[in-house]
DNA sequence: GACTAAATACGAATGCGATCGTATTTAGTC
DNA sequence: GACTAAATACGATCGCATTCGTATTTAGTC
Protein backbone atom coordinates (compact mmCIF):
# COMPACT_ATOMS: atom_id res chain seq x y z
CA UNK A 1 0.00 0.00 0.00
CA UNK A 2 3.13 2.47 -0.29
CA UNK A 3 3.23 5.71 -2.14
CA UNK A 4 5.66 8.28 -3.01
CA UNK A 5 5.40 6.96 -6.34
CA UNK A 6 4.69 9.82 -8.70
CA UNK A 7 8.15 10.49 -10.62
CA UNK A 8 8.99 6.45 -11.69
CA UNK A 9 8.74 6.54 -15.35
CA UNK A 10 11.50 4.42 -17.20
CA UNK A 11 12.54 5.00 -21.07
CA UNK A 12 12.55 1.94 -23.35
CA UNK A 13 15.55 0.93 -22.70
CA UNK A 14 15.22 1.26 -19.19
CA UNK A 15 12.30 -0.99 -19.07
CA UNK A 16 13.78 -3.63 -21.15
CA UNK A 17 16.87 -3.72 -17.88
CA UNK A 18 14.10 -3.71 -15.54
CA UNK A 19 11.98 -6.50 -17.20
CA UNK A 20 15.67 -8.35 -17.09
CA UNK A 21 16.02 -7.52 -13.19
CA UNK A 22 12.97 -8.14 -12.03
CA UNK A 23 12.71 -12.00 -13.60
CA UNK A 24 16.72 -12.59 -12.46
CA UNK A 25 16.93 -10.88 -9.11
CA UNK A 26 19.60 -8.97 -8.48
CA UNK A 27 22.53 -9.21 -11.24
CA UNK A 28 25.85 -8.15 -12.25
CA UNK A 29 25.84 -5.97 -15.72
CA UNK A 30 27.64 -8.97 -17.22
CA UNK A 31 24.94 -11.24 -16.08
CA UNK A 32 22.34 -8.45 -17.54
CA UNK A 33 24.20 -7.85 -20.39
CA UNK A 34 24.04 -11.73 -21.56
CA UNK A 35 20.45 -12.49 -20.72
CA UNK A 36 19.84 -9.06 -22.86
CA UNK A 37 22.18 -10.29 -25.95
CA UNK A 38 19.80 -13.46 -26.39
CA UNK A 39 17.39 -10.91 -27.91
CA UNK A 40 19.46 -7.30 -28.62
CA UNK A 41 22.49 -6.84 -29.68
CA UNK A 42 23.42 -4.10 -27.49
CA UNK A 43 26.44 -3.36 -26.62
CA UNK A 44 28.24 -4.34 -23.35
CA UNK A 45 29.10 -0.73 -22.13
CA UNK A 46 26.05 0.29 -23.74
CA UNK A 47 23.95 -1.94 -20.68
CA UNK A 48 26.29 -0.66 -18.15
CA UNK A 49 26.05 2.92 -19.06
CA UNK A 50 22.16 2.74 -18.58
CA UNK A 51 22.86 0.84 -15.36
CA UNK A 52 24.58 3.79 -14.32
CA UNK A 53 22.48 6.58 -15.72
CA UNK A 54 19.57 4.52 -13.87
CA UNK A 55 21.52 4.60 -10.69
CA UNK A 56 21.39 8.57 -11.00
CA UNK A 57 18.24 8.43 -11.35
CA UNK A 58 17.79 6.01 -8.65
CA UNK A 59 16.23 3.49 -10.77
CA UNK A 60 18.02 1.07 -9.56
CA UNK A 61 20.16 0.13 -6.72
CA UNK A 62 23.62 -1.20 -6.59
CA UNK A 63 26.44 -2.73 -4.14
CA UNK A 64 29.73 -1.62 -5.23
CA UNK A 65 30.97 -3.86 -2.28
CA UNK A 66 32.55 -6.58 -4.93
CA UNK A 67 34.46 -5.16 -8.04
CA UNK A 68 31.64 -6.56 -10.38
CA UNK A 69 28.77 -4.44 -8.55
CA UNK A 70 25.66 -5.68 -8.55
CA UNK A 71 22.36 -4.44 -9.25
CA UNK A 72 18.48 -4.38 -8.09
CA UNK A 73 15.64 -2.64 -9.46
CA UNK A 74 14.59 0.00 -6.69
CA UNK A 75 11.09 -0.78 -7.20
CA UNK A 76 8.74 -3.04 -7.50
CA UNK A 77 6.83 -4.36 -11.23
CA UNK A 78 3.70 -3.51 -9.67
CA UNK A 79 4.64 -0.10 -8.83
CA UNK A 80 6.31 0.34 -11.91
CA UNK A 81 3.41 -0.96 -14.20
CA UNK A 82 0.89 1.42 -12.39
CA UNK A 83 3.06 4.53 -13.01
CA UNK A 84 3.14 3.28 -16.93
CA UNK A 85 -0.85 2.77 -16.49
CA UNK A 86 -1.54 5.70 -14.94
CA UNK A 87 0.61 7.93 -16.91
CA UNK A 88 -1.06 6.10 -20.37
CA UNK A 89 -4.85 6.88 -18.84
CA UNK A 90 -3.56 10.34 -17.90
CA UNK A 91 -2.76 11.22 -21.64
CA UNK A 92 -4.81 9.06 -23.82
CA UNK A 93 -8.04 8.44 -21.89
CA UNK A 94 -8.59 11.15 -20.49
CA UNK A 95 -7.91 9.87 -17.20
CA UNK A 96 -10.75 7.59 -17.45
CA UNK A 97 -9.48 3.96 -16.50
CA UNK A 98 -12.82 2.35 -17.37
CA UNK A 99 -11.84 3.73 -20.97
CA UNK A 100 -8.59 1.92 -21.04
CA UNK A 101 -10.14 -0.98 -19.97
CA UNK A 102 -13.06 -1.33 -21.89
CA UNK A 103 -10.55 -0.24 -24.97
CA UNK A 104 -8.02 -3.60 -23.76
CA UNK A 105 -11.26 -5.92 -23.78
CA UNK A 106 -12.59 -4.95 -26.86
CA UNK A 107 -8.34 -5.50 -28.52
CA UNK A 108 -8.10 -8.59 -26.61
CA UNK A 109 -8.27 -11.21 -29.63
CA UNK A 110 -7.13 -14.56 -28.09
CA UNK A 111 -9.95 -16.78 -25.91
CA UNK A 112 -7.18 -17.53 -23.41
CA UNK A 113 -6.78 -13.55 -23.01
CA UNK A 114 -10.53 -13.20 -22.48
CA UNK A 115 -11.13 -16.22 -20.64
CA UNK A 116 -8.34 -14.75 -18.06
CA UNK A 117 -10.42 -11.51 -17.92
CA UNK A 118 -13.36 -12.99 -16.97
CA UNK A 119 -12.12 -15.32 -14.46
CA UNK A 120 -10.39 -11.64 -12.57
CA UNK A 121 -13.67 -9.83 -12.88
CA UNK A 122 -15.44 -12.96 -11.86
CA UNK A 123 -13.20 -13.44 -8.42
CA UNK A 124 -13.77 -9.50 -7.70
CA UNK A 125 -17.40 -9.71 -7.82
CA UNK A 126 -17.04 -12.72 -5.31
CA UNK A 127 -14.84 -10.58 -3.18
CA UNK A 128 -17.61 -7.86 -2.81
CA UNK B 1 -12.15 -3.50 -38.57
CA UNK B 2 -9.53 -1.66 -40.14
CA UNK B 3 -5.96 -2.90 -40.31
CA UNK B 4 -2.77 -1.93 -41.19
CA UNK B 5 -2.04 -0.09 -37.97
CA UNK B 6 1.12 -1.16 -36.85
CA UNK B 7 3.31 2.47 -36.65
CA UNK B 8 1.36 5.04 -34.76
CA UNK B 9 2.86 6.32 -32.00
CA UNK B 10 2.32 9.58 -31.47
CA UNK B 11 4.97 11.55 -28.94
CA UNK B 12 3.53 13.23 -26.03
CA UNK B 13 3.36 16.84 -27.32
CA UNK B 14 1.48 15.20 -30.75
CA UNK B 15 -0.95 13.17 -28.76
CA UNK B 16 -1.96 16.59 -26.91
CA UNK B 17 -2.42 17.85 -30.10
CA UNK B 18 -4.50 14.95 -31.73
CA UNK B 19 -6.83 15.34 -28.37
CA UNK B 20 -7.57 18.51 -29.04
CA UNK B 21 -9.01 17.65 -32.56
CA UNK B 22 -10.67 14.53 -31.58
CA UNK B 23 -12.56 17.00 -29.37
CA UNK B 24 -13.16 19.50 -31.88
CA UNK B 25 -13.03 18.24 -35.06
CA UNK B 26 -11.06 19.59 -38.05
CA UNK B 27 -9.36 23.19 -36.89
CA UNK B 28 -6.87 24.92 -38.23
CA UNK B 29 -3.51 26.28 -36.48
CA UNK B 30 -4.52 29.08 -34.11
CA UNK B 31 -7.95 27.31 -33.15
CA UNK B 32 -6.50 24.27 -32.21
CA UNK B 33 -3.36 26.90 -30.39
CA UNK B 34 -6.51 28.81 -28.79
CA UNK B 35 -7.15 25.57 -26.63
CA UNK B 36 -4.22 24.17 -26.18
CA UNK B 37 -3.24 27.97 -24.41
CA UNK B 38 -5.60 27.46 -21.92
CA UNK B 39 -3.61 24.97 -20.13
CA UNK B 40 -0.20 25.13 -21.65
CA UNK B 41 1.86 28.37 -22.28
CA UNK B 42 3.52 26.91 -25.74
CA UNK B 43 3.78 29.07 -28.23
CA UNK B 44 2.17 29.64 -31.71
CA UNK B 45 4.79 28.36 -34.13
CA UNK B 46 5.05 25.30 -31.53
CA UNK B 47 1.68 24.21 -32.17
CA UNK B 48 2.10 25.27 -36.05
CA UNK B 49 5.68 23.05 -35.84
CA UNK B 50 4.53 19.50 -34.37
CA UNK B 51 1.19 19.74 -37.11
CA UNK B 52 3.81 20.18 -40.17
CA UNK B 53 5.52 17.06 -37.97
CA UNK B 54 2.81 15.26 -37.68
CA UNK B 55 1.51 15.76 -41.10
CA UNK B 56 5.03 14.54 -42.68
CA UNK B 57 4.19 11.63 -40.07
CA UNK B 58 1.05 11.27 -41.57
CA UNK B 59 -0.14 11.46 -38.46
CA UNK B 60 -2.76 14.15 -39.50
CA UNK B 61 -3.74 15.58 -42.96
CA UNK B 62 -4.32 18.66 -44.23
CA UNK B 63 -7.01 20.99 -46.29
CA UNK B 64 -4.65 23.78 -47.88
CA UNK B 65 -6.98 24.55 -50.11
CA UNK B 66 -7.16 28.21 -47.87
CA UNK B 67 -4.75 30.37 -46.34
CA UNK B 68 -5.15 28.77 -42.94
CA UNK B 69 -4.78 25.31 -43.44
CA UNK B 70 -6.93 23.03 -41.62
CA UNK B 71 -5.93 19.99 -39.84
CA UNK B 72 -7.35 16.66 -38.95
CA UNK B 73 -6.81 13.95 -37.28
CA UNK B 74 -5.48 11.18 -39.80
CA UNK B 75 -6.70 7.70 -37.05
CA UNK B 76 -9.30 7.40 -34.96
CA UNK B 77 -9.18 7.85 -30.90
CA UNK B 78 -9.97 4.51 -30.83
CA UNK B 79 -6.94 3.28 -33.35
CA UNK B 80 -4.56 5.89 -31.79
CA UNK B 81 -5.78 4.29 -28.20
CA UNK B 82 -5.16 0.80 -28.88
CA UNK B 83 -1.95 1.13 -30.68
CA UNK B 84 -0.72 2.56 -27.38
CA UNK B 85 -2.22 -0.16 -24.95
CA UNK B 86 -0.35 -2.56 -27.43
CA UNK B 87 2.46 -1.04 -26.86
CA UNK B 88 2.26 -0.75 -23.33
CA UNK B 89 1.13 -4.21 -22.90
CA UNK B 90 4.40 -5.64 -24.84
CA UNK B 91 7.09 -3.57 -23.15
CA UNK B 92 5.54 -3.53 -19.63
CA UNK B 93 3.30 -6.72 -19.42
CA UNK B 94 4.63 -9.60 -20.88
CA UNK B 95 2.60 -9.42 -23.89
CA UNK B 96 -0.51 -10.42 -21.77
CA UNK B 97 -3.85 -8.25 -21.58
CA UNK B 98 -5.08 -9.67 -18.87
CA UNK B 99 -1.84 -9.11 -17.01
CA UNK B 100 -2.70 -4.99 -17.83
CA UNK B 101 -6.54 -4.76 -17.06
CA UNK B 102 -5.75 -6.67 -13.70
CA UNK B 103 -3.71 -4.10 -12.61
CA UNK B 104 -5.75 -1.13 -13.74
CA UNK B 105 -8.44 -2.80 -12.10
CA UNK B 106 -6.48 -3.14 -9.08
CA UNK B 107 -5.53 0.37 -9.22
CA UNK B 108 -9.08 2.09 -9.85
CA UNK B 109 -9.76 4.12 -6.12
CA UNK B 110 -12.62 5.50 -7.04
CA UNK B 111 -15.87 4.14 -6.33
CA UNK B 112 -17.40 5.31 -9.97
CA UNK B 113 -14.27 3.66 -11.93
CA UNK B 114 -15.29 0.80 -10.76
CA UNK B 115 -18.59 0.80 -10.72
CA UNK B 116 -17.92 1.52 -14.23
CA UNK B 117 -15.92 -1.23 -14.96
CA UNK B 118 -17.98 -3.25 -14.00
CA UNK B 119 -20.79 -2.80 -15.90
CA UNK B 120 -18.58 -3.24 -18.63
CA UNK B 121 -17.89 -6.86 -17.90
CA UNK B 122 -21.67 -7.87 -17.43
CA UNK B 123 -22.88 -6.20 -20.40
CA UNK B 124 -19.70 -8.67 -21.57
CA UNK B 125 -20.99 -11.37 -19.87
CA UNK B 126 -24.89 -11.33 -21.77
CA UNK B 127 -22.82 -10.55 -25.04
CA UNK B 128 -21.94 -13.84 -24.92
C1' DG C 1 55.15 -5.96 -6.98
C1' DA C 2 54.50 -6.39 -12.05
C1' DC C 3 51.09 -8.36 -15.36
C1' DT C 4 46.70 -9.19 -17.00
C1' DA C 5 41.86 -9.89 -17.52
C1' DA C 6 37.75 -7.80 -16.58
C1' DA C 7 35.38 -4.42 -14.51
C1' DT C 8 33.85 0.68 -14.22
C1' DA C 9 34.15 5.52 -15.64
C1' DC C 10 34.21 8.96 -19.01
C1' DG C 11 33.08 11.46 -22.86
C1' DA C 12 31.76 12.03 -27.56
C1' DA C 13 28.47 11.28 -31.47
C1' DT C 14 23.94 10.67 -33.13
C1' DG C 15 19.18 11.30 -33.43
C1' DC C 16 14.78 12.85 -31.98
C1' DG C 17 11.34 15.72 -29.45
C1' DA C 18 10.16 20.20 -28.26
C1' DT C 19 10.52 25.07 -28.51
C1' DC C 20 10.74 29.43 -30.55
C1' DG C 21 12.63 33.47 -33.35
C1' DT C 22 12.86 35.11 -37.77
C1' DA C 23 11.91 35.01 -42.67
C1' DT C 24 8.78 34.45 -46.20
C1' DT C 25 4.33 33.98 -48.32
C1' DT C 26 -0.41 35.01 -48.84
C1' DA C 27 -4.66 37.35 -49.61
C1' DG C 28 -7.40 40.76 -48.69
C1' DT C 29 -7.99 46.37 -48.28
C1' DC C 30 -7.45 51.19 -49.65
C1' DG D 1 -0.63 47.72 -57.11
C1' DA D 2 1.26 48.97 -52.49
C1' DC D 3 0.34 47.99 -47.55
C1' DT D 4 -0.65 45.16 -43.88
C1' DA D 5 -2.16 41.53 -40.89
C1' DA D 6 -1.88 36.87 -40.36
C1' DA D 7 -0.57 32.72 -42.02
C1' DT D 8 3.22 29.17 -43.18
C1' DA D 9 8.07 27.82 -43.70
C1' DC D 10 12.62 27.49 -42.11
C1' DG D 11 16.30 26.81 -39.25
C1' DA D 12 18.69 26.92 -34.88
C1' DT D 13 18.93 25.58 -30.12
C1' DC D 14 18.37 22.71 -26.11
C1' DG D 15 17.83 18.61 -23.67
C1' DC D 16 17.38 13.78 -23.30
C1' DA D 17 17.90 8.81 -24.87
C1' DT D 18 20.90 5.67 -26.85
C1' DT D 19 25.12 3.94 -28.34
C1' DC D 20 29.83 2.84 -28.14
C1' DG D 21 35.00 3.65 -28.14
C1' DT D 22 38.59 4.56 -25.16
C1' DA D 23 40.62 5.39 -20.70
C1' DT D 24 41.09 4.11 -16.14
C1' DT D 25 40.64 1.25 -12.12
C1' DT D 26 40.58 -3.04 -9.77
C1' DA D 27 41.86 -7.37 -7.88
C1' DG D 28 43.69 -11.45 -8.44
C1' DT D 29 48.07 -14.46 -10.20
C1' DC D 30 52.88 -15.63 -10.84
Amino acid sequence: MAHENSAVKPTEAELTLLNVLWKMGPATVRQIHDVVSITQKTGYTTVLKILQIMHEKSLVIRDESNRAHIYATANSQTQTQSSLIKDLITKAFGGSTSKLVMRAIDDSTSDEEINDIRQLLNSLDNKE
